[in-house]
DNA sequence: AGCACA
């Protein structure tokens, strides 16, 4: 077919350009919106677009209805020449983009995440503090053991450990420096079969 | 003659 694929957009070409880009569009406007709802007119000004026009309709039978109705019709004394756009209009992309609708599966597991974390408001989750408790330690870990793992992170104040309990406090500047040396030093194995835990300390 | 917008 000559006028290419149907389109929600109209490609309008041969249109006078020396009419004002405003008027230009409002008279377009005017004639092909009693064909349906026209969502967006484009014209531009810009060398390689001048005399064209995209016509984009909410539906493509309205759109292919006035291609045929407006084919060759005499505008500003110059024959409109219409075909359908090479491509659709961004604003028909993205309201086409499909949404899967969520199986009941999939609602039944959200619902549950939801009750689950109305529950334990606070629980488990995590207050950021400048105060990290390790635990899992072996034994006989001591300070400088401590520090040694731990003072290679920016912020580093000092470490505590609880006597003979394989536990400590490890003291930051900030929750910030805290949680980065949390994160990185999470499971790391001081002794092969000992993955230490890090938690923030409770104030 | 010439197909853009995000």
């Amino acid at each position: 077919m000559f006028d290419g694929t149907p389109c929600h957009t109209l490609y309008v070409k041969n249109l006078n350009d020396k009419i004002k880009k405003i008027e230009l569009t409002r008279q377009l406007y005017a004639m092909f919106s009693t064909y349906g709802m026209v969502l967006d007119i484009m014209v531009s000004k810009a060398p390689k677009l001048r005399g064209q026009a995209f016509i984009t309709y909410k539906d493509i039978s309205d759109a292919a209805n006035a291609l045929k109705r407006m084919q060759g019709f005499p505008f500003y004394e110059k024959a409109m020449m219409i075909s359908f756009a090479k491509r659709e209009s961004h604003v028909i992309t993205q309201a086409k983009k499909y949404v899967p609708p969520k199986d009941e599966r999939t609602l039944a597991k959200e619902t549950n995440a939801k009750l689950a974390a109305k529950k334990k408001p606070a629980g488990d989750e995590e207050e950021p503090a400048a105060t990290i408790y390790v635990e899992n330690l072996p034994d006989e870990a001591n300070e400088s053991m401590l520090n040694l793992l731990f003072s290679q992170f920016p912020g580093f104040k000092k470490s505590r450990p609880i006597p003979a309990g394989g536990k400590a406090f490890v003291e930051f500047a900030d929750p910030g420096a805290a949680t980065s040396a949390k994160d990185a030093l999470q499971g790391f194995k001081v002794t092969p079969d000992r993955p230490i835990k890090l938690t923030y300390a409770k104030n």
